[in-house]
Parts: C-alpha cells; sequence; structure tokens
DNA sequence: TTGTCTCCCATGGGGAGACAA
DNA sequence: TTGTCTCCCCATGGGAGACAA
C-alpha cells in the first residue's frame, strides 16, 4: 500500500537572487500534491506565477525538501509588524534555541480574503537524522505573458478607465477587431481567490489607447485599490487571464485579533516550535513577503556567517521601492549587539547599521547578517552605479524637481546653510544629544522666543479665559503668517497635488487637508501608515517629522544625517516638494506624536511610550518645548498594584512633565498619558501597554479636572522597577 | 507615595439573570480607571451601555474583581467558532486544568474596526491567597433613553430611509418643530469607534412618519448592514447620541489569520495561561458576547454543580432570537462526558443534551452545566408558556402563515402522514439507522427507482456522451415535473419573497436563485452561513438539510424527532414556508455538502470530513446514493509519509467511494477528496486537515484524469491509524 | 402605525474625445 | 505614448407621497 520514500536531499550551494525576470523559468514545485499536465496543472502554474507576482522580486521563497534555519524572533516580529518592540522583547516560556533546523516540508500558497495580501504557509519539521522525505519533481513550466502597472490617479480616479501601456496591451491581450470603429472585447480573469473579473478592452481617444473600461471600477472598488498600487495582469498559453494586485509596499497590515491577544501568540508561535521539535511533528508557520526573512536556507546563511561581517564592515541591501522595483542601498555596520536580551546569541538583526544615505522608504537600523551582501571595493563601482540608477529612477517617478527656485526667504535661506554645515556630522534627535547645534538653535530662537513671551503673557494672567486666550493666540499668529503666498507641490506616491500653505490655520489644519486631497482621511493623523516627509529644491529629503509644536508654525524636519527645518507659513513664491510614504519611525520616538492633544487650558498633551528612559524622554521634551529644564515628575500615583516590586497588574497611570520657564511656574507644556501595565517584575521583566482612544480621553480630562484629579504616576518608578531587574 | 491597597472583594453570592431590562440600572464599573463625573464619566458612561445594548442581552459579562473559572477549552472553541473541532481535540502542551480559578483585574469593553463585532477584553489573574485587590467604586448612572430595531428591507432597501418606531423618535429624540411644512433637524451621534454619524431626521409622508433620510444610507454602507440586522439609538441626559449595531446572531466571523496557524493559536492560549499560573502574572482573554460562557463565575458554577444534574434531568436554555430576544428551550440530558479525551474530567460542554422541540436557531448538542437551568416540575408550566409566548413571536416576526393551503399532491399528502407516524421518534440521519424506516422508504421508492433505471440507462451505454446524457436526465425530469406552478413564500429574517419554484432547474439553481433574491450570493452554497429550512403549512420546521440529490428533483429534510421529504417541483398550489437563517449543522455530517461538484463525466465528487469513521461515511453514501452497496477503497496513495506508524506529515490524500448497480460497475457516484494530515501519531492523537480551493480542484482532475492519476488515499488507513493510537 | 412601492428630479457615473506632458 | 480633464447623456439615488398590511 505504501511505497518505500527514498531520500531526495536539495543541496542548493547558492541562491541566486530572486529576480523578476527569472521568474518565469522557475518552475518549483510549490506544494508536494500530485501535478496534472491538464487543466488542472495549468490553473496550478499559473495561480503560482501570479501568487509571486503579487508577492514581488525580493521574496525569497524557501522550496520543498530544503534545509532551513527557523528564527522564531522573526515569527514574532511579523506579528507585531514592528509597531511594538515591546512583544520583542516578551521573555520567551521555553528555553529553546534563537534558530531551528528545520526541513520544509510544504509551502501553500495562499492569500488574505479580504486584503488581498499573499501569504505562504510552511510547514516545517524540526531535522532530525532518521527523517526521509521525497519529493515528487515535476515540470509544469509554459511561457505566459505578464505586465504590471503601478496605478494613476487616472486609472483610480472618479472616471476609472485603466490606461494599458500599448506593448503590454499587444503582447498580453488578444488581439482586437481594428476594422471596428471603436474596437473592443471582453477579457475575462480570474483572481488568486479564483473570483472572475470582466473587463471592457477597448481602443479609443485621441490619439488611440488601449484602455480597460467597464469592469475596471468594479476591480478597482473591491480590491480597494489605491494610486500607487500595482495592478498584475497574466496570460498563460492557453488564453487563460489572471489578475492580481499588489499594494504599495510598506503598509502595514492590521494583525490585531479579537480572539487573541499578542502576548498568547507570542506564547503561540513558541510553544508551536518547542512541540514540535519535542514531538518529532511539524508545524506550520505563515510567512509574508513583506517581513524579513526568518526562515533561511541553511547553506545561506553558513556563507553569510563565513562572511564574517564586523564592525566598520561596509554591505548592500537589496529593497523595494514604491515602483516595486529593486533599490540597492549600502552602510556599514556600527554595532554588533543582541536584539533582545533573552535570545542571547542569536543572529536575529544583531547587526546595527548606518546608511549611506537617504531614503523615501523605511529601512531598519538592525538586520540580520543574512539579508545583507559585502560592498567588495572591486565591486564598489559598479554597484555605485546602480544604485545611482535606480535612485534616480525612483525620484523621477515622485514627478519634476523644480530646479531653480526664487529662494527669497530669510528662514529658508538660514535652513540650507545648515543644513549645509551639519551635513556629514551625524544629527539624530533622540539618543543623541541635540542641543549641541548651536547653529540650529540659533534660527529657532526667533519665534520661539516669540511663542515663550505669548504663552507667558497669556498663563500668567490667571483670570484670562484660557480658551479666548489660545484662539487668539492662533488668530495672531495666522495674521502674522499669512502675509506671503506659497504654491507647493505635493507628492504620494507618484500623485502630484499643488496647495497653498498659507490657507491652513496650522499644522493639523494642513494634515486634515491634505489627507481630504488624497483620500486618505485620518491616516496623516495617525502616523502609522502615512507620514509627511520634505524634499527641498535639490531634491534631498527630510526624513523623519519627530515632533511639531501645536499652534507654532514651524515644522522640524529631521534628516538621516542632516537636520533641518522650515518655517511653511512664511515660505513665499517658492516650492518645495512633499513626499507622503509609510512609515513606522514613529514608534522610535519615545513620545507619540499622534497621541498629542492640546486642550482648552492650552496645555499640550501626549502620550508617552513607557518604555523610553528618563534621560531619552528628557530630550525628547526639552526639544519639543524648545527651551528651559524639562522636570519629569509624579504627582500622584493611581492605579492598583500589589506584591509590591514584584507584581504591577493592570496599574493604569499617567505621567507628568513640565518645564519651568523661571522659578516654580509650572507652564506651557504638559505631557501626560495614561498606559496599562500588565505586569512589571524581574523575572517578567517587561510591560505591555495599551493606550486606547478610551484613555487619551482620560488623559484629556485629567486635563479639566487638574485640581483634583492628579491620580499621576512617576515614569521614575517605571525605570526604577527596570533597573531592578 | 503610594497609597495602602485595601481589599475589597466582591462575593456576589447569586447572579441575577442579565436582563435588558435591568441593563441600565447596572452601574458596573467595567474598569479600574479614574472617573470622572463630569465629560469623560459620560462618555465612558454612554460607551459601556451601549457596548452592552449591541452585546445583547444573554452575554453575562464578568465584573472586575470577581472571582471566576476561566475554560481554556471553551477559549479555543471561540477561536474555531465550532467550525472546526478537531482543534477542540488538539492536545494541550502543558499540563494545565480544565477550568482555572482567576480574579477578574480588569476588562476593557472593545470593538472590531472592520466589524463593528463588540467583545472583552478580559485581564485574569490566577487566583493567589496572598494577592490583595481593591476598585474603585463609583457611580455614574445616568438616564438614559435607547431603542433598537430589527432592520426591515425598507430599512435597507434601494430607497434606505429608516422608519422610527413613534415612541421610539418621541422618547429618544429632541423634539421637531412642527410648525414647518416638512420638520426636520440634525441627528449626530458617534459610534462605539467615536466616529461621529449624522442623520437628518424628517417627519413626513402619508400618514405622516419619523425617518431617518440623509446619513442613513451612508450608515448601512459603512455597518454592511443587512434586513434581520439591529440598530441601536442611545441618548444620554446630557443630550448626546449614540449609534450602534448588533449583527444577526449566529453569523460566524472569520477567526482565521495570517500570521499565525491555529494551532499556534491554540498552544498560544494554553501556554499564555500557563505562564500566568507559574509566573503569577496576568494574562488577557478575548471574550465576545456570540461565544460560549467560558469564564464563570465561581459562586455560579459551583451552584450549578451542587444543581447535580443526571443523564435524563430536565432543563431549559436560554437563547437568542432571530428578533434578539430570549427564547427559552428545554431539552433533556442524554449523556454525560468528557467532551475531549485530552481534558478529562472537565465540565466543559460534558452534557449530552437532546432538545424538546426543533428551532430555528442552532443550538449546541453539549452544553455545559452553568448553561442550563433545571427545569423543575413546579415552574415547569409557567416556563412553557413563557417558551410558547416566545416561540409564537418570533415566528409571527416571519410572517403570516398560510392556514388552509390546498394539498393536492400525493407525495406531500404521503409525508404529512410519515411525519405524523414518526413525529415521536429519534429520527438522525448520520449515526443511527435510517435504512429502518420503511415508511419514508416506501415513499422515497418511486422516484429512487425512476433515478436508478435512468441512471442506469445511461451509464450502461458507454459510448454516449455522458455531458449529453447528465443534460437530458435534467431536461426529462423538468419537463417532468413542471407540469404545475407553484407559488411559495421565502422568508429571511423577516423579509418575505415570492418564488415559483417550477421555474428552477434543479436545487442549485433554486439556491442560486434565491441567493440573488436575498442578495446572499455564494452564502447558501457556502451553507456556512446561512441554510435553507422548509416550513410546513402547520408551522413546523425542518431543521436540517442534511444531504440533497444532483439532478434529482427531492429535497430531503430531517427534522429533530420527524422526518419529512417534499418533492418541491411536484407542489401544485399549494405554499411552503421557507426559513433561511445561519446554521453550523453541515460540520457534524461526514461528508459536506458544499463540497459537491457534478462534472461533465457525471461522476459526483465531495469532500469528506475525515474524522469521520467508516460506518458513518458508509451510512452518508448509503443514503446520498440511495441504494447499492457503498464501498470505500483506497486506490493509491499519494503524499510523503516517513517514520512509519508514528509521523505523518503533510500526507495528500483522497479518498474514492463508488456504490455498485450490479456486477462489478462502478458507476454513478464517486467521492474524493483531499486533506492535509499534519499530523498523526499515538502521542498526538489527531490530525488537522485543510481543504483548499485549490485541492477540491486537484480532486475535480482526478476525475478528469481518472485512468492516469488515481493517486488515491485510504480513508481506511486513516482509521486504522487512529485505532492504533 | 409601519412597510413597501411608485413617482420624479437632480446628481453623478461612465463613455467618449481633447489636450497636454 | 500616456496622464488628466472636460463634455455629455443616461442611469441611479434619494426626496417625496400613495397605499396597503
Amino acid at each position: 500500500m505504501r511505497r518505500e520514500n527514498k531520500l531526495v536531499y536539495y543541496k542548493i550551494k547558492t541562491f541566486s537572487p530572486f529576480h523578476q525576470s527569472k521568474l518565469m523559468a522557475n518552475n518549483q514545485t510549490m506544494n508536494a500534491q500530485p501535478k496534472f499536465r491538464g487543466t488542472e496543472g495549468v490553473n496550478r502554474y499559473l495561480y503560482d506565477q501570479l501568487w509571486k507576482l503579487c508577492a514581488g522580486p525580493l521574496f525569497d521563497l524557501p522550496k520543498i525538501g530544503e534545509e532551513v534555519y527557523y528564527f522564531p524572533q522573526g515569527n514574532i516580529e511579523q506579528l507585531v509588524a514592528s509597531a511594538n518592540d515591546n512583544l520583542c522583547q516578551l521573555k520567551p516560556i521555553f528555553d529553546i534555541s534563537s534558530r531551528i533546523h528545520c526541513n520544509v516540508i510544504s509551502i501553500k500558497l495562499k492569500v488574505e480574503t479580504n486584503t488581498d495580501e499573499v501569504y505562504a504557509k510552511v510547514s516545517l519539521l524540526p531535522c532530525s537524522p532518521e527523517v526521509e522525505i521525497t519529493f515528487p519533481n515535476d515540470n509544469n513550466e509554459q511561457n505566459i505573458k505578464y505586465f504590471t502597472k503601478v496605478l494613476t490617479a487616472s486609472d483610480i480616479g472618479p472616471h476609472g478607465d485603466f490606461i494599458l501601456f500599448k506593448k503590454d496591451a499587444i503582447e498580453c491581450l488578444p488581439p482586437l477587431d481594428m476594422s471596428q470603429l471603436i474596437p473592443s472585447q471582453e477579457i475575462v480573469a480570474k483572481d488568486l481567490h479564483d473570483h472572475v473579473w470582466k473587463f471592457k478592452h477597448t481602443f479609443r481617444g485621441t490619439p488611440k489607447r488601449h484602455l480597460f473600461t467597464s469592469g475596471w471600477k468594479e476591480f478597482v472598488k473591491g480590491k480597494s485599490l489605491a494610486v500607487g498600487d500595482s495592478f498584475v495582469f497574466l496570460r498563460g498559453e492557453n488564453g487563460e487571464s489572471r489578475v492580481g494586485i499588489r499594494k504599495t509596499s510598506h503598509q502595514q497590515s492590521d494583525m490585531s485579533s479579537s480572539v487573541i491577544s499578542k502576548e498568547s501568540m507570542h506564547h503561540g508561535f513558541i510553544a508551536s516550535a518547542s512541540n514540535a521539535i519535542h514531538t518529532k511533528c511539524m508545524f506550520d508557520v505563515f510567512y509574508k513577503p513583506k517581513s524579513s526573512k526568518f526562515i533561511v536556507n541553511c547553506d545561506k546563511f553558513l556563507d553569510a556567517v563565513n562572511m564574517k561581517f564586523n564592525t566598520s564592515s561596509r554591505f548592500t541591501m537589496k529593497f523595494e521601492g514604491h515602483d516595486f522595483n529593486e533599490i540597492i542601498y549600502s552602510g556599514t555596520i556600527v554595532k554588533m549587539e543582541d536584539f533582545s536580551i533573552y535570545w542571547k546569541g542569536s543572529e536575529w538583526r544583531n547587526l546595527q547599521v548606518q546608511w549611506d544615505e537617504a531614503a523615501t522608504i523605511p529601512r531598519p537600523n538592525k538586520v540580520s547578517l543574512w539579508e545583507i551582501e559585502p560592498l567588495i571595493p572591486s565591486s564598489n563601482i559598479l554597484k555605485s552605479v546602480i544604485q545611482n540608477n535606480k535612485r534616480q529612477r525612483e525620484i523621477n517617478e515622485f514627478g519634476p524637481i523644480i530646479s531653480k527656485p526664487d529662494y527669497n526667504d530669510q528662514m529658508v535661506q538660514s535652513t540650507k546653510e545648515n543644513s549645509t554645515t551639519n551635513a556629514s556630522s551625524s544629527f539624530r534627535l533622540f539618543g543623541v544629544d541635540l542641543t549641541a547645534s548651536s547653529k540650529a538653535r540659533d534660527v529657532l530662537e526667533p519665534l520661539e522666543s516669540y511663542q515663550k513671551n505669548k504663552t507667558s503673557e497669556i498663563f500668567e494672567e490667571e483670570n484670562l479665559d484660557q480658551t479666548q486666550a489660545v484662539t487668539s493666540l492662533t488668530e495672531i499668529q495666522r495674521k502674522e503668517l499669512s502675509f506671503t503666498t506659497s504654491s507647493t507641490k505635493v507628492h504620494m506616491e507618484g500623485v502630484t497635488r499643488t496647495v497653498d500653505l498659507t490657507v491652513f490655520d496650522g499644522y493639523n489644519h494642513m494634515i486634515v487637508e491634505l489627507e481630504k486631497l488624497f483620500n486618505i482621511e485620518g491616516k496623516l493623523h495617525m502616523h502609522s501608515q502615512w507620514k509627511l516627509t520634505f524634499k527641498d529644491h535639490e531634491g534631498d529629503m527630510m526624513l523623519e517629522i519627530l515632533q511639531y509644536r501645536e499652534g507654532n508654525s514651524h515644522i522640524f524636519q529631521i534628516g538621516c544625517h542632516k537636520m533641518k527645518f522650515e518655517n511653511q507659513f512664511s515660505k513665499s513664491d517658492s516650492e518645495f516638494t512633499t513626499i507622503i510614504s509609510p512609515s513606522d519611525v514613529d514608534d522610535k520616538s519615545p513620545i507619540r506624536p499622534e497621541g498629542n492633544t492640546t486642550f482648552l487650558d492650552g496645555t499640550t498633551w501626549c502620550v508617552a511610550r513607557p518604555s523610553a528612559s528618563q534621560a531619552e524622554l528628557q530630550r525628547a521634551l526639552d526639544w519639543a518645548c524648545g527651551i528651559g529644564r524639562v522636570d519629569c515628575s509624579v504627582i500622584e500615583k493611581h492605579g492598583d498594584c500589589y506584591e509590591p516590586d514584584t507584581i504591577w497588574s493592570h496599574a493604569s497611570f499617567a505621567f507628568n512633565a513640565y518645564y519651568q520657564t523661571n522659578g516654580n511656574n509650572r507652564i506651557a507644556c504638559y505631557f501626560g498619558g495614561t498606559a496599562t501595565l500588565t505586569k512589571i517584575n524581574p523575572s517578567y521583566g517587561t510591560c505591555s501597554y495599551d493606550v486606547s482612544k478610551s484613555e487619551v480621553s482620560s488623559a484629556r480630562s485629567l486635563a479639566e479636572y487638574k485640581p483634583r484629579w492628579m491620580w499621576l504616576m512617576c515614569i521614575g518608578l517605571l525605570l526604577f522597577l527596570y533597573r531592578r531587574s
């Protein structure tokens, strides 16, 4: 009944990079399912190819039978999607190796029902010598035609005809009967869910062009496509068509579940792997193209180890640009250390790196050695060329760069000088001393003191209606700042819109209007999916907005190696280019900009990251307040605490920071927030926090009821507990 | 700095049932957060009340500080949502008690972003004697007005004005200025996400009525509301309004995740609880109103234990009807046994029950003792009255019942007789002998043999084009059966549509048309959310369609205590009432109707539940084929198997059943499917299976490539392995 | 009193070319 | 060649009462 199984052992010495151009030559079996050369085989083949196109060229899918190392840390990271690094610091419940030697037993190429996000279900069996595995070999290769297109505003817009590139239409679609006045045909194509989509393909307009008309709108709606996303079309030898999509990279999908907490999922990963090792059974891992590589071919891993990367080693790493093409960035390893204290000696992201130049896509500060390649001096020139070409190309996608803008404005001029001065020095805001830059301070000073004086005036006058006061302040500012006009181009994933910055009533208003303009209501505010970056006339980009001041006209921008700032509202007759791109940068900040709220009493509240060190927070607040000493202190603790020094369970706390302009006047700036600590004790060593909307509201009422309800807890207490552990 | 914490220990002796009428008097603190009597307190209060209205009257939310038992099995069941009982049978990785004694540390009332499904995040701390907990006591009670309305077709339909009941409009909305010709005002209300919705409230029409017009359509769209869902409106003392929704009960939301497998989640629950016990820390559990009670108050549990339920004990249990009102059903305990072999002595669903009467909502066969109440003889009469009233009321919701239909048809007549005859006997199809009912067989016989003869004729003629043959068969049937007309009312959650059954080209066609009619495309086919039930002129309902025959005009219906069948197509001048309601009944069947496919060669393939015993399957196939011997046999195994008898990893298999009309002619009926066994070995003792669309397609090609590709595996092998373990 | 239908008009979706980048 | 805009017509959405259950 059962056939003898033979050992078919795949030793693949060198992994060739997974280029899109090679994609179609790859006839790897995705599944230990029987294969058929008939309809089914074709279906499976087309499905696999479509899946790979949707996954993108950089996804290094393991192969069945391959020996791999599985890194649970990476799996956990995929879960939290780098939005919450606390979870990555959770102590594993088992003693488990940081890399687990496994055989790939099966790979199922899957797609999420709602989001169309592709992922692979990889079944892994912890390696044991006596196991023999055999896999069927089959060949289903066929010629397929395909194209992808990054969607433009016209493709998405209310009109919603999809414009095909001429070459794509000719290559991939059946020819039209051109004798007709308006030639047209129906294209029927299945997606990864086997859902059938129909498009009317016509050739019309002046000049004539190929379009998908009827049916396209429905597709866009059904897939929730936005500008910048990609459309994938594929046609097999047999004439069957397939369609797929690729969402803009680096969009974080919501991993949260309403059935299981993230902590439990974390335990689940480790428990599954541990259980599999001990009972010699298989376990399933879901592996997403967008996540970091946590299933790594053994040989590739060993090769990478043999590279012997060291501190100050130069390297290159591949990324996917906004146009879905490969971009290679180079950098230097600056430090080697454990990513987590609970995974001693793990190779997972144990290399801290510094990137050579700015980028419009998010890049990690810590990488794993198998993700990078050494930058050998001989190949240095070649790589640089590739890199520059790539970068140039990507920039071109964002729209034309104004070559010679007319910079009259003094503020901008100062900025420019400043950026040049600081160009070569590392100028990071948090963790590194910011105040050392006196030049930057100088530029800040004028408006800073303006703001300070106004604020002091208002709040020292105790009887003054505070609402009134704040309103007046805003009005004064608007009046003072709107004496010029500006014309600024804003780009989002290839779409360009022009706005007049002077019409906005402060930063928040600008954000709201930009959200409306690009149909991403709420998303800029959230900072989780999109953020604003700024680009000056030279094309240099500012990477991170780490903080802004409410009621102040400055937008502060921090680049990786440069710091620049612009007074948006006093810019006149000039243009700057704004790129909106997804980013997860906010989570690195000890204070969370999205939590910022200015209340009627003029206090600004923000939510802080509980794990922020006092020093970090101090610097952040110092900077955010612009001047003066920031003092984090406890007013009062609130919450429930028992088994002191060991268990903190559900302690609600808020912390309050203020800075003193002089004497004991606690004015101008309050930083508050609440958090829930599930547990802090030496054996656990971490805390989880959860700042929900309602809790932020609680903080609001703290402001309202300040005299009566100052149940605040010290962040120092947190630090105290941390130091104990 | 830290206040002394006092022991405030909540001992609540008797839990009063959670009635909707009591809801507003319940001012329980949901959270150990500070409470304020100002805006924030009101907001929180209104939020909590809205949440509870959305959760429904039956949800027994624990209280903060309460001692409870947590049942991990129930948590796992919530995960799988009873769609995949295999997971419930997975062996826990730790030795963990089936009930865990905990303190409720906090409760967060949450709502899912996408679905608006409410759930509670309950933080539990395993009880240890030295722990002291204190909770703030506060009182935020205020008068609120609210109403709920089950949405009608008019509320949802293309016109989309929402009709308010007069009393609701007067009680809950600000009064309109009736001096205007068409009085109207804007109602602004927040939902649980704090999203603001605006409705134009007008008073117009002839006769005049209160309506929500502008804004309502958007709400319906945004919340994906359907007929039968409920709208919740609430207005606080301060005039603030809140809106919420309740989706039709028993709709299963998709719990699957693309980051973590269900097995890992399963391990995660147990690992979290175990870790919490050992490190004395808290763990979070997500608890949904729709799931069974797996967090049970200790006293309530002990009271239930003291009830000493036994086999043949009578009981009542509360359910939620389609109109969101409480329905009480009574039943008898027929057996007491462990729900899972891995949780010995667990009280979780250890009572197997039999219900007294049919119901339109799904009810479990196994219940836990704290879910039920003893049916004491003295209160028997009272309860029955309540129950009947409730039932009557619910039935009225479905539309009028035709009082005296004209039954001319002989088939129906037979059916009626038959049902009366079998009224008192248990008549389950699978697991119990069906063929014992000779009466039923008799009725079946005429068409049965007609079918058999036709089939034999066609398939014995080997050269005949089979596609042609099947088509002809269908045509013959339609012709023979469509000599009459029928007018049948179909109800779905209160909506009524009239259809002519004679125009349908078989069962599938009817299903397709019904789906179109009710805008639930695909959902009837899937059987996961909706199913058809049938109701005769007396209002008796048929509960389960367990199987139907493709190409046969019979629809078989099995009631809990009765069996009836109707020949839909020969019903003339009569009406019967059809209720479409969600159900999970299919999973109890060894063969899965939704997987059924008839191929061009005339074979019917369906997917079988791998855990079905051979005997079960035999009976099911016997019945489905109507006549003849069913033979499950291996043709060939395909897949990968190693460490024989211990580990089965990713064995793809298909099984094949056929019945013989005479001699060795294997014709007419194939049953096939594929499955993936992650592991079967004695220590693990279970298998997980995964029948994906693509795999069903594989089965399809098996049919196409029958002679060459019979890589099929024996279900007997499965059974063999089961018996070994 | 409440559910469903029909009337009717204004808005906008989509089919087409124009024009510019 | 490809992206965006405008024109223009017809389908549809939604404001209103009619009428029936």
